[in-house]
DNA sequence: AAGTGGTCTAGACCACTTA
DNA sequence: AAGTGGTCTAGACCACTTA
């Protein structure tokens, strides 16, 4: 641990909360009592609290001061990546075999409430990520025309939707939904797995960056072998 | 979006990357010349840039200085709640019901290599988490006696381990690894499914604040009705 | 009204990385 | 050797929240 610095503070502060000296509730010392404990300025001593605050250790409010927070509630980072990326992770080679595309009306999920009209069309595509010679995930996503024009002119060899994605916006915003289902003849087929053999499937919406309605929704299947995992 | 400030310069910077006007392996500018531009110090610029570097939405090194991230990959925040927590987070009483209790040898995983002996022991619990009256979780895990000894004194009634956990210390650190299972006879039984049924399965490793050695795993199946969310 | 934290400034020194 | 970001200081003013 550094001797100084607002990481030592940061270190004193979190071992007096770690060994339950103070529990949660406990009211902290204020920034000025700790930088004349630390012989440091404000600054020094507000980063460190700033950043236990940010990762959600203790509480801090005006005149209130910081408190220690109820730990129960914990925060992991878990990783995001779209289905070529997750191939190119695991160092194999990505592959895309389209199975369907065509133009549909919007899923409900799809449907903004306020602009109807033209833009009321859908791409729904189907298809298996290969990693190497291994069918590694099955898609199925739904598209906005309005939003992803590009996405509908079929020019040559057809891409992952993801890839296509990626190039036009690589940081997209959404929600991801993890759950389990079993897999049906068509599902069991391409990932070549049993029928009723259990599936994880991710659920992403895709957030339009400036108004949030939903633009996308991309519905990707794994094999029973498959985990998703992150540390906390 | 804030006139001035540190957030001014942030969503500007934001600004220029989401419109690709800044592209993947793009230089930014220094930090002096982001000074100059704004008219303000250094070290609100720094400020700025520290968070997005905070955010992967850049990457910083000295003399090299700072470039927009290739933003395939994302991170999200995922919520850790352990089994009793995540009960009362939906609102419902929660009660927990002991299925077996056993001292047994560590499993492979919590075994660490440098130490062995007396504390070679373990506690096996199983049971099942109620939401109201509905069963909500089937539960199953590890404690090292070593780190947990207060388990082992079965006083009175037998509450969840999560919460004897959560008591002692409620800022765990470890990882959590999500996947999918086909429902056994014992499973299916106290989650009121039926056999074969997809689950969705929660394993967190708990691991010691100091030496980061595993102490205890717990293994917790949902019903497939059940489903992980969170935000990017 | 008074006590907190939030943010900013102008300057400083240094660590690290590239050339 | 030179340019960048990382961190710190001493001071300032303000916003917010409680009493």
């Amino acid at each position: 641990m550094p001797k100084s610095g607002y990481l030592a503070i940061k270190g004193y502060i979190s071992n007096m909360i770690r060994s339950k000296e103070w529990p949660p509730g406990h009211l902290l010392p204020t920034e000025t009592e700790l930088a004349v404990q630390f012989n440091c300025a404000r600054a020094t001593v507000n980063r460190a609290l700033g950043e236990l605050a940010e990762e959600q250790i203790i509480d801090r409010r005006r005149k209130a001061g910081s408190r220690v927070r109820d730990g129960r509630e914990r925060m992991a980072n878990l990783k995001i990546q779209f289905p070529c990326r997750e191939v190119e992770a695991i160092g194999k080679e990505h592959r895309y075999v389209a199975l369907k595309r065509e133009i549909c009306a919007l899923p409900m999920i799809l449907q903004s409430s306020s602009e109807m009209g033209q833009s009321d069309q859908c791409l729904r595509t189907e298809g298996v990520h290969y990693a190497g010679d291994t069918p590694f995930q099955f898609e199925q996503s739904w598209f906005r025309r309005d939003a992803f024009p590009e996405l509908f002119e079929a020019g040559g060899k057809v891409k992952a939707p993801c890839v296509t994605l990626l190039e036009k916006n690589p940081f997209y915003h959404g929600s991801l939904s993890i759950s389990a289902s079993k897999a049906n003849h068509v599902e069991a087929r391409h990932l070549g797995i049993k029928m009723g053999d259990p599936l994880i499937n991710k659920e992403y919406i895709l957030t339009d960056g400036h108004d949030g309605t939903p633009v996308a929704v991309m519905q990707i299947r794994y094999k029973p072998d498959y985990s998703i995992s992150c540390i906390f």
